[in-house]
RNA sequence: GGUGGGGUGGCCGAGUGGCUAAUGGCAGCAGACUGUAAAUCUGCCGGGCUCACGCUCUACGUAGGUUCGAAUCCUACCCCCACCA
């Protein structure tokens, strides 16, 4: 695939506003399937956490990227590169329309954009310097992060521990990599962007955090933890989950759950938000998510048209 | 009714004469972002003018007082909490 990228519909936007209903309402435009970004609805078993789309909504519309590894499982953006590329093709062989649609902007960019060409770490060699380096504390592994890469941007621990992996398993740093290897994209993005006034997301994410917890939110997470998976592991750290694990643990009441999901919902869709604001390369379609679904899909589909018809690069 | 403790910026909570618009934390706002990204990290955060230095106004329950100077000391009053009645 070369030659000419495929241009490729791609919905983002803060949780909670919409995207799923507002794509299963263009599933009625177009004969599409849906290419979810979405860096937690990868973990299985993981469904009232992390607002998967419904089985009925699944049946509805054919959904690609979840449920691909259990909880406690490192998935990454260059995989989910590699794997979405592969769908996408999939899709568009099938005469299908693909789809993307999530949250994760850095799932999106990887997709889009690239990474950079990631030289072998040692698996063996990797988990044994990660076990030694979650021995030291953050400020200190800053510091050696940003000397054994100049090019260090800062961070803290998470981004410390990759520098260093990279810089000690590859014997370069991690800026020479992503300088000289970098890789380019594999679609053509069509970029919409799902927005809502922010009372408006605040009491939708209030609503879900609500409802995620009347569902058995906490009863999912048990049920997780049960089967051996890390409380403090992939999967179980993102919002929802974690604080549902904090109760589970004794660290906080249950009546404080919902409340607390809010909160931490509410600041990660201002990330989001501020992604999407700045990292995003435009010309792109922004949308009023209070219109309904329907309505948003009219205008999506109306506009597709017209930039194909436009012959949009 | 009595005794003791307390009333601080949106919230919690330090501060006990000047270095205090007032430590910290939370919430909020803004930003960064190349394989853990729902993560990780940064800045701002009483109001007004200012890109900034800075200037200015209003602030530590209320009203007075002491002092060159008070959130901090004194007096009265209001309210809250605990215990005793």
């Amino acid at each position: 695939m070369a030659a000419a990228k495929l241009r490729v519909p791609v919905l983002v936007g803060p949780t909670a506003v919409g995207k799923t209903a507002t794509a299963l309402a263009l599933a009625e435009h177009w004969p599409l399937e849906i290419v979810s970004a979405d860096s937690r609805q990868v973990y299985r078993r993981l469904d009232i956490g992390t607002a998967k789309p419904t089985r009925k909504e699944r049946a509805r519309v054919p959904h690609h990227g979840l449920d691909l590894v259990d909880p406690g499982h490192r998935y990454s953006a260059g995989r989910f590169a590699r794997d979405a590329t592969g769908w996408i093709a999939d899709i568009a062989a099938r005469g299908k329309l693909p789809v993307v649609v999530g949250g994760t902007g850095f799932y999106v960019r990887a997709l889009a954009e690239g990474l950079f060409q990631e030289p072998p770490l040692d698996p063996e060699r990797r988990r044994a310097l990660e076990a030694w380096l979650s021995g030291h504390d953050a400020l200190e592994l800053v510091r050696w992060a940003a000397r054994l890469d100049p090019g260090f941007k800062g961070g803290g621990r998470q981004r410390a521990t990759r520098t260093i992996e990279v810089a000690l398993l590859t014997g370069r740093p991690l800026t020479y990599w992503q300088g000289a290897a970098r890789q380019h994209g594999l679609i053509e993005p069509w970029y919409v962007v799902l927005t809502a006034p922010r009372p408006v997301l605040h009491q939708r994410i209030a609503a879900r955090a609500e409802e995620m917890v009347r569902r058995g939110l906490v009863e999912e997470v048990a049920s997780v933890l049960a089967d051996g998976a890390p409380a403090h592991g992939a999967g179980l750290d993102g919002v929802g989950l974690r604080e549902a694990v904090e109760y589970l643990h004794g660290e906080r009441s249950r009546e404080s759950v919902a409340g607390a999901i809010t909160i931490a919902t509410r600041q990660y869709a201002k990330r989001q938000e501020t992604w999407f604001r700045h990292q995003l390369p435009g010309p792109v379609l922004a949308l009023d998510s209070v219109r309904p679904p329907d309505e948003l899909a009219s205008a999506i589909a109306g506009a597709w048209a017209e930039a194909r018809g436009l012959g949009v690069p």
